[in-house]
DNA sequence: ACCTGAACACCGTTCAAGT
DNA sequence: ACCTGAACACCGTTCAAGT
């Protein structure tokens, strides 16, 4: 599955253009030297010329791969570094610790949508418009299960810049569409509440039921035989089969048409001020 | 700082009664001493008695308050250990170690729906058992803002023990309510999971917005002169008033009512098998 | 039975030093 | 300009030893 397909820096297989590193996109504004380097190194970089060009983007690329391998308790600064063919030290030159690490990694995923072919920032109709944006989401989710639950959980910048979709731009997208098609200020802002909830609660209880996890219990310990003895509860075991069906794709396309709907029917109220 | 406040093992203001410990509430099985320990030490305990009788309903106890405090980066068995006045090392002899903490941190919280006297495991209607159901796990999600993404995230022991109720009692409460109100076994089920996927959608953008946060930035950097620079998204900036309200309970109460009504509808349909 | 001291392997991070 | 070595303070965890 997850090939090695990070690792000559071809992270964006769909857009060859303005990808992550376009030059409005939103970028981690305390590491000054990125502005620079980035434009420079990156587009450059005949591999076999220097081989080993370490860049913030590349730092960034493999700390996603290594947590979409072995989890966030093991993305480690020296282990990313050893990686990299590098010691952890150097990583300090182009990140200014691990938390900002994992805020670029939030980042990176996030901005995946940009390479999206089925995603656009902006559409004639604005139920097609969500529905693109919401199965994009989606698909990073479940790109990278073990990534979401940091995209999820991570503190926001700002408190109104919410999970999944933590970008200004998409923010801004967003409440555009949806005003151009009529919602008011105040309809648009509670569509992205809406939205964004609805694609919180969905994504992480599926990624969640995939065996998502922050932490490595990966072992599985046979000293504890199943913890799940059901003889307790009746219900439970009568429905274990049910339970144990994995529905996410018909739920997840199901609650999107009923919150279109929702949100539609914004659309025939006046606005509330 | 970090006074000795959980000495006296006053850990429940509110509620002198049930609260935590019920005799049946349900424990982690894999330490066997804690059948034992908990009926005898918790109750007698005159303070003054056993000064610092360990057990592992205190260390949680004492994990939460400091989870509540300075965030989960800052649970560290060390420091868990210094707070109950003990060595660190003493801590491994009452859980298995820090993961399995963890875990006891989530039961621990969750449990205290056991405790909340205006939730029911049972309840005449179907749709005032979800209520209150749905409000009280609300309730301990705004009680503890930085547990409530651990929660959220931690693996789950079972594929279909889903987030954010996670105990086998409710999760049998809940398919029994619905059921004997008629739900068919598919529509019980798919009604637990578009009832999980809501909370936890909700909750975590909720807990999200008001600042909760896995790991430590607290510190106000002021370094960074706010990152929100809105100049080049203009739909942002006209909105920013209305996305800076919190119309988070509104928006709870508004969505739980869709949810309602959804799930009435299934009544109407014959099970789809 | 319960806790401690000392030790081990591993963290994140700083900083002077190398090239 | 970029990376390394050595060091510091702090982790989780083990285990023999204390009482």
């Amino acid at each position: 599955m997850r090939r090695s397909s990070a690792d000559e820096s071809t992270r964006d297989p769909a857009a060859a253009e303005p990808a992550v590193g376009g030059a409005d996109a939103p970028v981690d504004p305390d590491t000054p030297e990125t502005r620079g380097s980035r434009a420079a190194v990156l587009p450059a970089a005949a591999p076999g010329t220097a081989r080993n060009a370490l860049d913030r983007r590349r730092i960034l690329g493999a700390a996603v791969e290594l947590i979409d391998q072995d989890g966030l308790r093991q993305l480690t600064m020296r282990r990313l570094g050893a990686h990299l063919g590098v010691e952890a030290m150097a990583l300090y030159h182009w990140v200014p610790g691990r938390e900002s690490l994992l805020d670029g990694v939030v980042e990176t995923v996030v901005d995946e949508l940009y390479g999206d072919p089925d995603v656009h920032l902006s559409s004639p109709d604005w139920q097609e418009y969500l529905q693109r944006l919401g199965h994009g989401v989606r698909r990073i989710a479940l790109a990278h299960p073990k990534v979401f639950p940091l995209i999820a959980t991570r503190p926001p910048a700002a408190p109104w810049v919410h999970p999944p979709l933590r970008s200004l731009r998409w923010m801004e997208s967003f409440l555009t569409e949806l005003q151009r098609c009529g919602f008011s200020d105040a309809h648009a802002v509670a569509a992205y509440r809406a939205f964004s909830s609805f694609l919180l609660g969905h994504l992480l209880l599926e990624v969640s039921t995939h065996g998502a996890d922050i932490g490595p219990i990966e072992q599985e310990d046979p000293g504890r035989p199943d913890p799940t003895d059901l003889a307790e509860y009746p219900r439970l075991s009568a429905l274990q089969a049910e339970l144990s069906q994995d529905r996410s794709a018909e739920e997840f396309e199901e609650a999107l048409e009923v919150l279109l709907d929702r949100l539609e029917r914004l659309l025939d109220h006046p606005p509330h001020r």
